[in-house]
DNA sequence: ACTATAATCGGAGAGGCACCCCGTTCAGCA
DNA sequence: TGCTGAACGGGGTGCCTCTCCGATTATAGT
């Protein structure tokens, strides 16, 4: 609404320390998960903490730049998964997909998607966003077909994800992980079985 | 294994510091969730940060305590549920206010399930061993009706409910909550419905 | 080229936290 | 009542986040 984008290019210096800093990030949130020190994020970019903290208000904002790359990437892979599949698969292939990039990056994009309310979780154009419109449009084509119950919503998708990433953070490695995402599978699928088994199952 | 259990007790003063500790520590939990500040508990508590460190020596062995007792309450409560409820209903229903409990802690039992490697938990006797064993005995009896699918571990609905209290921390109510629980619940139901299902549904 | 100037930097410092050392105090027992 | 070791807690260390502000430097304009 204000006329902020009309913000003039960064400095030559400050666009080279934003991409060290990026890339100090990168680095240390895939060592040491989206706790790592901001100081050694700042001191292996070669920079002043100050420096960090005036690109990066936040700790989030830096997990958010770190991040975005790959949920693109992701996302994008989503469309593919669209055009290939039927609808109820290509939701479930890109939920496994997703959780799984979820759970090897440390809990990254966990922390990407809390502390956010819900409220804007859709409009800040942050990566919780691009993931809640991408998980939307899988979700509203697999429900036209009913491969997924019509109360089941993309933020839900979308938490659970997250949650399931949260829960498993520095366990094993990703097995509990796919049981608990076949669980919320199973969960959001279209129970149209039940109407038809009512009659014969019923005890 | 080691005689450590021949341990004498406290003196007086010593039980009074830790009492004063525990109770400042469920305040500081309640109201700053569970990272609030140890020194700030021990402050509050009016004993030495020293203090605190000698009888909890972790975060975590401090939110133990401060929780076994709601746990126990509601696991106490998981044997009523089986007594008045069908094996089903029972585990569903306890499942409902174990989530509603967890959520309302502000995450506290959340930090408690973490960070212990899953082997531990069914052996360390913490609180998420209690819960783990008092949702593997609700499970068996569900499963033995064949109202909850064979494959599913304890361990799973455990981990189910601490992700859903992690991924809601910090957001509106306990309604996301609700709906997350609810998809999980469904995920997993028994899919007897299924084996009735696949003649006369498949396409 | 050269300068003026505003954008950017980063050392240093304030304030907090977890955790520990070690001299002091006092509860509990003989 | 006097001893002794269990328990205390002030204060220190090291790390963290975040900010202030004087020094530096890229860049537009001449």
């Amino acid at each position: 609404m204000v006329g902020s984008a009309t913000r003039r290019p960064l400095r030559a210096d400050a666009r080279r320390n934003y991409a060290r800093i990026v890339a100090a990030a990168e680095e240390a949130f895939a060592t040491h998960g989206a706790a790592a020190s901001l100081e050694e994020i700042a001191r292996r970019a070669g920079v002043g903490s100050a420096t960090l903290h005036r690109h990066f208000p936040s700790r989030r904002s830096l997990l958010e730049v770190v991040s975005r790359d790959r949920v693109e990437a992701v996302c994008a892979s989503a469309r593919e998964h669209a055009r290939t599949s039927e609808p109820g698969a290509a939701l479930f292939s890109w939920l496994r997909e997703l959780t799984a990039y979820a759970v090897t990056s440390r809990g990254l994009a966990s922390s990407l998607l809390r502390d956010g309310r819900d409220a804007d979780m859709l409009e800040d154009g942050g990566c919780g966003a691009i993931l809640t419109a991408t998980a939307g449009e899988l979700l509203d084509r697999a429900q036209q077909v009913d491969a997924v119950r019509p109360d089941v919503r993309a933020e839900d998708l979308v938490a659970f994800v997250n949650a399931i990433s949260l829960a498993v953070e520095g366990r094993d490695d990703g097995v509990q992980a796919d049981r608990l995402l076949d669980i919320a599978i199973a969960g959001v699928r279209s129970q149209s079985c039940q109407h038809a088994a009512t009659a014969p199952g019923a005890p």
